[in-house]
DNA sequence: GGCAATTTAATTGTATACAATACTCTTCGA
DNA sequence: TCGAAGAGTATTGTATACAATTAAATTGCC
């Protein structure tokens, strides 16, 4: 073995980002537990919000996870009457998640509660919107990474 | 309900670093795929390899992790030859997690194995300093904003 | 048309997360 | 010193995540 350098907790950007995103998690469960929902079953509604209804496999794309994720996380919102799921007539693989008029009135208050969220984080459009983007690239190298990572595996010895 | 402006999942910083929290999980559990560690199980590692032995609080205070996460995650690790878990004598509420010798002998491979990730992600000192600087800021006014949400929600009306 | 390959959800199994509770041990004050 | 308060860990219950598998439906290809 080479000498290798030590690899502190403090400097890695993952712990960064893994303790950061935990922290958004609960700010936000937190400010919306007036409606009951958790941090995943949110994101799902705001996608729903934007395009009901959909297939779980396209909710899937928009937010990320699968259908081992999303199939109970989905049970759980018709439990609360956030959504139904119905088979589609057209292709029976299918299941057709669509919002309920509660949902749909539920709506606005939501989206007022999150952009009240916005204002206390206090930070600027500008701000965020580079943040996001040095996200996006660090995203992109990482799927990129992803798959190289095999033959990285054979210049071990450097 | 007055005018709210619809809220974008794709212009959520939230869920973009929520994504890419996602993505590196990945890319490091399966860079170290070899070794069988977990990403949570590494971040463990890291902070025991600096610091060893420590109590399941102090390993939780620099995880931000409670010992509902942390006693079965140290189970594991202990199952798997990386630690072992002893009761202090000095104060037997505590107990010490222990590296073994396996786990000291592996630590500069998992260095070395982490050094050619860091350098597949192809960022300079500077871009990943910059990163973690602008993500300390969000995650204090996180902090900071949770202990105020209550008093948010009495200015709802706007 | 008939069947293999593919697609889509659901299921199973393992591993986090975390709130809430329980339990043990220690500390601290009367 | 005795008992209440506090600290440290484990446990319980709920909700993600995700790999791997299963099962059903559809598509393609002959």
């Amino acid at each position: 073995m080479p000498k290798v350098s030590p690899v502190l907790l403090d400097e890695q950007l993952c712990f960064s980002i893994y303790s950061a995103s935990k922290k958004f998690n609960h700010f936000y469960q937190s400010a919306l537990a007036p409606f009951g929902l958790t941090y995943p079953q949110y994101i799902a509604m705001l996608v729903l919000w934007e395009d009901a209804p959909l297939t779980v496999h396209q909710l899937g794309e928009r937010l990320e996870l699968d259908s081992g994720t999303l199939t109970p996380l989905l049970k759980r919102l018709e439990k609360q009457g956030w959504v139904t799921r119905v088979r589609s007539r057209t292709d029976e693989r299918q299941v057709l998640i669509h919002l309920t008029e509660t949902a749909e009135a539920k709506r606005d208050e939501v989206y007022s509660r999150i952009g009240q969220c916005q204002t206390l984080l206090g930070m600027t459009d500008n701000e965020i919107d580079s943040m996001m983007t040095e996200l996006v690239t660090v995203k992109d190298q990482l799927d990129t990474v992803s798959h190289q990572r095999l033959i990285a595996k054979e210049v071990d010895q450097d």
